[in-house]
DNA sequence: GTTCTAGAAC
DNA sequence: GTTCTAGAAC
């Protein structure tokens, strides 16, 4: 059998087939439904007639009926129809509505224009059918509106297209003159959300989250852009509609106030951060003093627990300039296997100078694998520290201290005209000094990990109480900037000296203290107290704690122990051979242990440390290739004992399992395990990465890209062929088992879909 | 990732 | 009353 996905290649049955259309306009005298109609008839390939009511009669008005009769015949002559009267409720389409039949399509365009505009125009007019004129014309226009019922899904429209200004209109214009006769169009509500929250509740959500507003209009127009950009269409026009949809009627009002939600929630979501100050930190001695990897993972996973109640609002990030680094993998596996609150602690990779400026990431503290004597130069973090902070950095470390000795730490104020302070954000840089293990260096323990553990626990309790004393300080100031934030989002300039946020002025001062931290004398951390104002430009802004946050989810995400299981699989592949169908040394193959569709394998990486499609860069584009081969090899194997399948390969943004898997999915999605939303939306919308883009795009820029989850998982639900919009999981489900449309363009392209091979005329 | 369940939607 | 979703717990 051969599968019906492509548009070019229908079967005999549908062949040339035209699907006449009947357009119900919906909109009050003078919002341009006559213009519409015109324009459209005139520049159409498609036969169209206009049905208009003030017409019909020999050039004057008729009755519905009449115009019923007319529409009816048209329809029979396979043309399509506009039906060109007000149309304001319910009750005046619905026989309209009963002319459609499988053969026919019937749409809704609603002109719901400012009533200002529709009142003015018809005063103005002279020559309109209608003879709607003069002052009496605003008297009917607003009494017509007063009874204005919107169209909806459930009428019977299979299409509804909303247009609240000039460039709705056009883009809608553009829209039907560009429909050929063969042509159809995606079924849905276009440009606005659906009138009744009840119908399409997950369009409702989406339009909540919809940032800033425009006025932009839709611009979308063309045929095949219409099903790709809709999201988009409804996005714009909620809110960019909303001065002529409030002066409409009551219940588009409504939908303003809730367009109008998002900026309140951004503003919620930055100011509802309690975040406070960061520590960055290398992992210490595990470079340079060659400290065995896996017993200091073990440390800083145990002094992280340790401290993390300790550490209030504040958080602690450990930073490695190398990704795939053994540290970080390590680190990040035992604290995801001890819970550890990922919030407050994560991993991040990245130069730990250019944290903020390269990485996004604002950190107040930083930590510096330090030498003895507290000197420049040298390599790895400590050059580098010191070469960005600028000579300010020794200057005021020697004001500090002299030397350190092993598992102690010592706080330095970093002066407000360093570069790392300007540039950064960074206040304080704390020196810790580790155990060394390196013969080549001075106090090597020789082997001797008894004390070198030892050493390394009391350096980072050294490190974390040094940390805290600062951030204890820092939080303060940054609760009141907060508070501040929250109150007042246009602050004045007027503010005293004890402001965290005269950084400048007071960052200088000195405190004088003893600022080395060893672990068995932490009275000794009080010092900083009187800081109160040296950090917090880094706090100011919410915009700031939102982007960490952002990071916390896409870049730190502990795994839960319920999301170890592909890792498990992929470490030890042969304890888990049952539920295995294929294994290679670099690959295994398994099905979904919960498939989503008739056919659904999971084509998992072995490499460790992979454990999702951001991880992955340019060095894993083989593994990528390959794991695309394997996932062909079986959808060939699928499809030769089942040509009706369609399959697709892709990466989830943000998976929920660890360790990178490719899915292999049949695009039926027939599976009583495909029960919500997120199942859906995973499978179906950007969110799904196809392996051709994926690869392509490691090879063009070294990453690939991600895509917003949130949105894109709580949008509503569409059908993955022909992109209408379902109420809910059990009628999306009861539509796509019947859906037959095409795939939409952009999957047919590039082998995103991989269907059965097309039957050749060879015998 | 799933399961469970309160409560919203119908 | 039943159906369905969404959030918490695991």
């Amino acid at each position: 059998m051969e599968m019906d996905i492509d548009n070019t290649c229908k079967t005999k049955g549908e062949e040339e087939k035209a699907k006449p259309i009947i357009v119900i306009l919906v909109g009050a005298p003078g919002s341009g439904k006559s213009t519409f109609c015109e324009h459209v008839v005139r520049s159409s390939s498609r036969p169209w007639v206009r049905v208009c009511q003030d017409t019909i009669n020999n050039g004057k008005s008729g009755t519905k009926v009449q115009c019923l009769m007319n529409a009816a015949s048209a329809l029979k002559e396979g043309k399509s129809v506009f039906i060109d009267r007000c149309n304001l409720d319910r009750e005046q389409r619905v026989d309209f509505v009963k002319l459609g039949s499988p053969q026919l399509e019937v749409h809704a365009v609603v002109l719901d224009l400012a009533a200002k505009l529709c009142i003015s125009r018809s005063v103005k007019r002279t020559g309109h059918e209608g003879n709607l004129q003069g002052g009496k014309a605003a008297a009917v226009v607003n009494r017509m509106l007063q009874k204005k019922e919107l169209p909806k899904l459930s009428e019977g429209f299979s299409r509804i297209t909303f247009c609240q200004n000039e460039s709705d209109v056009q883009a809608a214009l553009d829209t039907y003159i560009g429909l050929g006769s063969l042509d159809t169009l995606p079924h849905g509500y276009f440009g606005q959300k659906n009138p009744n929250a009840k119908v399409q509740v997950g369009i409702m959500k989406f339009l909540k989250k919809v940032e800033a507003p425009s006025n932009a209009g839709s611009s979308s127009s063309s045929i095949q852009d219409a099903a790709a950009s809709q999201i988009i269409e409804e996005k714009n026009s909620c809110c960019g509609g909303k001065e002529t949809a409030s002066s409409l009627s009551h219940t588009a009002g409504e939908e303003v106030k809730r367009c109008q939600e998002p900026r309140v929630d951004s503003v919620n979501l930055n100011g509802s951060s309690s975040y406070g100050p960061i520590l960055a930190f290398p992992s210490i001695s595990t470079a340079d003093f060659q400290f065995n990897n896996e017993k200091a993972s073990d440390i800083i996973v145990e002094k992280v627990e340790e401290f993390m109640d300790k550490l209030g609002n504040s958080r602690l990030v450990l930073v490695d300039l190398t990704r795939g680094s053994k540290i970080l993998s390590l680190v990040r596996a035992k604290a995801a296997q001890k819970n550890i609150n990922p919030k407050k602690f994560f991993t991040f990779v990245g130069d730990i100078t250019r944290l903020y400026s390269e990485g996004g990431l604002r950190c107040t503290v930083i930590a510096n694998a330090a030498n003895w004597r507290l000197k420049p130069g040298g390599g790895g973090v400590n050059a580098a520290i010191f070469n960005a902070a600028g000579p300010g950095l020794e200057v005021a470390t020697k004001e500090q201290a002299k030397s350190l000795v092993p598992g102690s730490a010592v706080v330095v104020p970093l002066p407000s005209t360093s570069p790392l302070c300007s540039r950064e954000g960074v206040t304080h840089v704390i020196h810790v000094l580790g155990p060394n293990m390196n013969p080549h260096r001075p106090n090597c323990l020789d082997g001797d990990y008894v004390k070198g553990c030892q050493i390394l626990q009391k350096a980072y309790t050294s490190l974390f109480e040094g940390f805290i004393s600062v951030a204890m300080s820092q939080a303060k100031s940054f609760q009141g900037s907060y508070e501040e934030i929250k109150s007042e989002p246009s602050r004045s300039q007027d503010h005293s000296g004890d402001d965290p946020r005269n950084y400048s002025s007071t960052g200088d001062q000195k405190i004088k203290r003893d600022g080395v931290h060893e672990h068995d004398i932490s009275k000794k951390c009080k010092g900083s107290q009187n800081e109160v104002g040296t950090s917090i430009n880094s706090f100011r802004a919410g915009k700031v704690n939102a982007e960490n946050d952002k990071l916390d989810a896409s870049m730190s995400k502990a795994w839960g122990s319920w999301a170890q299981a592909l890792y498990h699989i992929a470490m030890q592949p042969e304890r888990h051979r049952d539920s295995l169908i294929e294994i290679s040394d670099d690959i295994v193959v398994l099905n979904d242990l919960y498939p989503k569709a008739q056919k659904h394998l999971l084509v998992l990486t072995r490499c460790d440390g992979l454990d999702r499609l951001a991880d992955v860069r340019a060095e894993h584009l083989q593994l990528l290739k390959k794991m695309h081969t394997v996932g062909i090899k079986w959808a060939e194997k699928f499809l030769d004992e089942d040509a009706s399948l369609v399959f697709r390969l892709g990466y989830h943004s943000v998976p929920s399992m660890r360790q990178l898997h490719l899915h292999l999915i049949s695009q039926d999605f027939n599976s009583k395990h495909l029960k919500n939303k997120k199942h859906w939306n995973s499978f179906t919308t950007a969110f799904f990465r196809d392996s051709v883009d994926v690869i392509e795009e490691i090879s063009n820029q070294g990453k690939a890209t991600l895509k917003d989850n949130e949105s894109l998982l709580s949008m509503e639900l569409r059908c993955h062929r022909c992109r209408s919009a379902h109420p809910n999981i059990p009628r999306l489900k009861s539509h796509i088992s019947n859906c037959r449309s095409p795939f939409p363009t952009a999957l047919l392209q590039n082998g995103r879909l991989v269907p059965a091979p097309s039957k050749t005329s060879n015998p």
